[in-house]
RNA sequence: GGCGCAGUAGCCAAGUGGUAAGGCAUAGGUCUGCAACACCUUGAUCCACCGGUUCAAAUCCGGUCUGCGCCU
């Protein structure tokens, strides 16, 4: 029988983490983040991360458990969540995954298989000095030699992706356009009840920028300061969060604070529009769309906990 | 009131006679080990308005309006 699992996904800044307080109160719930940077530690500010307070006694999973300075990605996700779930399983309590990453959200709920390799990043590294030396087209022929569905599939300048296709030949010996097919196919292990809670444009953009003029004053700036000074740097993967990269390229001058600021509202709005996009493919999903019901909390909350109750096989 | 400069998409902006570059914003999308990443696509029957010259005008001429600067 599938267990069950709850997710609750949203561009940034439209109220999951409240939501999700409220849900998991209401149903006897444990939180797992799925959020590629309120895992790490000291970045809690410019993350809007929850507070201990906020948390309201409920259990919150893959917060603050990761140091600045250390390597996360989907598949660490995916092994850390996954044991999550197991110990909320095991206290006979139901897993809410509340997030707004959706390539995690999906690794998780699609069980997706990253076929484990011990990552060479030499080979990666080599790679990249290729591409430097010689342009990217000439990564993506070679892809083509190996793997020609994956180089159509996979733009001559993304080559991020052409390195990574490239890596899984070497790695495996297959094609990883064959893998991703097969993956694709898979359906989800759990019973899930997946949610999306989103706004209207205009209104979503506009706490994006309230929130961001918010950080500022709570000291986002000071923040990112004492990071740099620990010796964090732009090419760690924490670093590279909204309103820290912008924010360190200030501190290097590379921008005035007034145009930093700008630069971070806008690059949020984009992330917040890639956000939507990303769940707008996901089948099955219950979009709850906070201008429908005037923003009143209550109500969003019993059409939440409706739609769970109707879902989930064991409530 | 006079003189000068300017008026091109939501914003910035190239184009000075041959049939509207580019950037940003916006919108849509891709994604299967860096994903708050990386990447792709996206608009002007029209260049303030009116009239003229010309085979042909955003580009030249005249006028009108608007903005800016200087002068009286």
């Amino acid at each position: 029988m599938k267990k069950p699992l709850i997710v609750l996904a949203g561009p940034t800044a439209v109220g999951k983490t409240k939501a999700s307080i409220h849900l998991a109160a209401a149903i006897g719930g444990e939180i797992i983040s799925a959020d590629s940077m309120q895992v790490y530690k000291e970045l809690t500010i410019g993350t809007a991360k929850i507070t201990p307070e906020e948390m309201q006694g409920i259990p919150h999973y893959l917060i603050d458990v990761l140091e600045p300075d250390q390597e996360f990605h989907v598949v660490k996700f995916q092994q850390m969540a996954k044991q999550a779930m197991e110990e909320i399983y095991k206290k006979g309590k139901i897993p809410i995954l509340v997030g707004g990453t959706g390539f995690y959200i999906q690794a998780l709920i699609y069980d997706i298989d990253f076929t484990e390799n011990e990552t060479d990043s030499s080979y990666r590294m080599e790679l990249e000095q290729l591409a430097k030396e010689r342009g990217s087209t000439y990564l993506h022929d070679l892809l083509k030699g190996v793997d020609e569905k994956a180089a159509q599939e996979i733009h001559a300048h993304n080559l991020k992706r052409v390195i990574r296709a490239l890596e899984f030949y070497k790695q495996t010996g297959n094609k990883i356009s064959k893998h991703n097919e097969k993956e694709r196919q898979k359906e989800s292990p759990y019973e899930l009840c997946f949610f999306v809670l989103t706004d209207e444009r205009t209104h979503l953009y506009q706490r994006i920028n309230q929130r961001i003029d918010l950080m500022m004053k709570q000291g986002l700036l000071e923040e990112v300061k004492s990071l740099k000074a620990k010796g964090y740097t732009k090419d760690m993967v924490a670093m590279q969060g909204l309103g820290y990269k912008e924010l360190l390229s200030y501190l290097d001058g590379a921008y005035t604070l007034e145009e930093a600021v700008t630069v971070l509202k806008r690059d949020t709005r984009h992330f917040a529009k890639r956000q939507l996009t990303w769940f707008k493919r996901e089948r099955n999903v219950i979009w709850i769309d906070k201008s429908q019901y005037q923003y009143v909390d209550e109500d969003i909350e019993r059409v939440m906990l409706e739609n769970v109750k109707e879902r989930l096989s064991i409530l």
